[in-house]
DNA sequence: AGCATTGTTTCACA
DNA sequence: TTGTGAAACAATGC
């Protein structure tokens, strides 16, 4: 689930929810979510320290702390990853998903397993890092997968810049180069940051782009096209609430057609993931 | 049982 | 040296 738009949903869901509490206990036990620290490396930097903002490139998220005096928190959730805030006694509950709010009580099931909300429901490791707050809230990364990652002070300088804020200008330099088919130059978070799997084919076929071809062989007319394809796509999944809305997501099957055109779907590994365009429009080379 | 999975890092190779 | 692609990583679901 995963990505920008998903973290962004995660990260807008902290600065709401989580900023401003003192830090009262860390867990920070998981050495492979962890690593390289070892357990009570981050507890030590982050107990008595206050969350102050949250911020974002791409997939990566950080948290702030005493106003930049004190250490990052670097939070990624990889694969699976969700974020939860509980709130301190009397309120409630939110993931990065949205959904009804629930009581204290309620997350903290969750979080331990059995909920009927599928999303949150399973075993109690699944709660793989925890800031736990001195007012009895606390953030939780939930990971039914391990991919996820909680380190302090992250080094942020291999990310290109986020998705969302690239201009048209820099988007034709970084995007347009190189002999790697085109998708895997979009998934590239040293060129571009925050485009995933399933973003990357929605904003393909919304551009009628064809994934495998070479990035270097785009002119600035399609580089543009493809840049506000990337802009749309990517705020239309953060409206929407996440990747999985797209108009093509659903069509990424054997069975399935284009929904504008009628062609074949079709797919291969490109970039090293499953990839699924339409035959038609966005074939390489041309037809 | 075997394969696929929304992400990242590491390693081999041209 | 640089760029590209495959494999590894962890764990679950079909």
């Amino acid at each position: 689930m995963p990505e920008l738009p998903e973290v962004e949903a995660a990260r807008s869901l902290i600065a709401e929810r989580a900023l401003g509490h003192t830090i009262a206990a860390v867990d920070d036990a998981d050495t492979y979510v962890c690593r390289p620290h070892l357990p009570g490396d981050i507890a030590s930097a982050l107990v008595g320290r206050t969350p102050t903002a949250a911020h974002r490139i791409g997939k990566a998220m950080w948290l702030e702390t005493d106003d930049g005096d004190g250490p990052t928190l670097g939070l990624h959730l990889g694969m699976a990853g969700r974020i939860v805030v509980i709130g301190a006694e009397g309120s409630t509950q939110s993931t990065a998903y949205g959904g009804d709010p629930m009581s204290p009580a309620e997350a903290r099931a969750a979080a331990a397993g059995g909920h009927p909300d599928p999303r949150l429901s399973g075993n109690p490791a699944w709660t793989r890092f925890a800031l736990e707050f001195a007012d009895g809230g606390a953030l939780l990364l939930f990971d039914k997968r391990r991919l996820g990652r909680a380190v302090l002070n992250p080094d942020l300088t291999r990310l290109g810049p986020d998705a969302l804020l690239i201009s048209k200008a820099d988007f034709r330099a970084r995007v347009g180069s190189g002999d790697a088919p085109l998708k895997a130059r979009i998934m590239d978070q040293s060129v571009i940051a925050g485009v995933g799997n399933l973003l990357a084919d929605e904003l393909l076929w919304q551009a009628r782009a064809a994934p495998l071809r070479p990035a270097g062989t785009l002119d600035d007319d399609e580089l543009d096209a493809l840049w506000k394809a990337t802009r749309r796509a990517t705020r239309a999944a953060i409206k929407a609430g996440g990747v999985h809305h797209g108009a093509i997501i659903d069509f990424r099957n054997k069975d399935a057609s284009c929904p504008r055109c009628g062609g074949a779907m079709v797919k291969a590994a490109v970039g090293g993931r499953t990839t699924w365009w339409c035959e038609a429009e966005q074939s390489w080379p041309p037809v």
